[in-house]
DNA sequence: AAACTCGGGTGATTACAGTCACACGGCGCG
DNA sequence: CGCGCCGTGTGACTGTAATCACCCGAGTTT
């Protein structure tokens, strides 16, 4: 038997959602405990392998997904097929909720980039609960509007002509606002693969890969294992972001 | 004195805003008068020359900005200065309303693309309706969810690795939903400039002109006058935009 | 242990869009 | 009127990122 975690919700391992385990989101949190279990009674806990799709775009979803563990990444198709990556979607957070405000259709894919557990929670039920707790809708709306900031940040990324410095950019958001303040070297856990942060940026892999081993050689970043990528020198990195230093 | 038109809502020439001007935006027409009357007290009509600044980024704009005649667009600018070219606002809608969700700031810059007639609505107060008018924050939620629909589908235009493709799929959603089902020609009111479009898209000038170039001699699309861009062959379009057909 | 897939690393080649430079017509304006 | 600005049109040149082809090592599956 594999070691097991500690201080893990209940719930996990029957595959049942408890209340309990909806209130770890800090969206759900606030709500009454009779709500959450009603809630939690119509919802489903759902795992996804790597690469496994978790929303499909195009179709009415009929839940919202809330990631309690894993990375999931929100892309998008070109019409000749190629794959466009718009966003990630973290612990805590969730995913597919654009319809509980305008009944549409979900606009992209949803796909999991390491195995994943969910919590999906049907789409009517939570839009009930959010139109009768303002304080949710106001949440939620500011959600919403967080990812406009967030898509709109990215889309100015996009604009740089310079493709290394929309690299370190890129590297240099996927830094938590934690780590940017402090000195020192910094770490992002579980970085995208070169191939993910290729489809962000509008570049092939082999260009990332070239950025990446000139940052290598550079002692700016450094490889720790699989799982781990090292920010050896966060001040140059986000120097070649702003441009102010040359690669 | 210049021929006035006529059915114009009362207000415009003295630079007052009357309820009535409110409720002719079609988010605000369901308040009641006493509200709206309200409104309009706080509100200031604000007109734009070609190129003004409507709303800065990155200050906590105080107020919400109306369209009422001309066009908008939001740009965005790069670390190196590039100008970004992120959506339009056209006449009835509406734009600075992140704040009224997440009371941060404005995320973009507005400016007006031909001379404009504006609404400023105080943010707080605004904000203040809309969270006693449910109705109203359901319809603000569903701008801001078709905002974010929008941006998918344009970044997912950015993906576009075929210049000409990225160039015809840009008209093609310039073109309104109603011209598009119609069949024969169709056409495009005040076109964006090649400058407009190629920020929006990521291309140099030059580039558009000399896509607009080709589809002029295959007689695709046409100029009548400079305000007016006519579409002899919006299937080919449609065709060159999805892909199928070569230009 | 072979046979995979997957992520990463590298060189050679080449298409192609950016850049620069300039030209032209329309239009507003002093 | 002449002047300048703006939007557009075009050619020559060039940098550079995509593409293709391949290699490598680490995990997995069989």
């Amino acid at each position: 038997m594999p070691q097991r975690r500690r201080n893990q919700p209940p719930g996990i391992e029957h595959n049942v959602v408890t209340p309990e385990l909806l209130s770890t989101f800090p969206i759900l949190k606030p709500l009454p405990h009779e709500i959450l279990s009603q809630l939690a009674s119509l919802s489903s806990l759902r795992k996804f392998a790597r690469r496994g799709i978790v929303l499909n775009a195009g179709v009415h979803e009929e839940a919202v997904c809330f990631l309690f563990e894993g990375r999931l990444q929100g892309v998008d198709f070109t019409i000749d097929g190629r794959e466009v990556g718009l966003y990630f979607v973290e612990p805590g957070d969730f995913c597919g909720d654009l319809g509980l405000f305008d009944h549409g259709t979900q606009p992209e894919y949803v796909i999991a980039l390491t195995s994943a557990v969910t919590v999906f929670v049907p789409m009517d039920s939570l839009r009930d609960v959010m139109l009768k707790h303002p304080a949710i809708f106001k949440e939620l709306g500011q959600r919403l509007a967080a990812r406009l900031r967030q898509m709109t940040r990215q889309r100015s990324l996009l604009g740089l002509p310079n493709i290394s410095q929309r690299v370190c950019c890129q590297l240099w958001m996927l830094l938590g606002e934690s780590e940017k303040g402090a000195r020192g070297p910094a770490m992002i856990n579980n970085p995208p693969t070169h191939m993910e942060i290729a489809i962000m940026l509008n570049l092939s892999r082999e260009t990332v890969t070239r950025v990446f081993q000139t940052l290598q050689t550079r002692q700016i970043v450094k490889r720790d294992g699989p799982a781990c990528l090292l920010i050896n020198d966060p001040d140059t990195l986000k120097a070649l972001a702003e441009g102010t230093q040359e690669l």
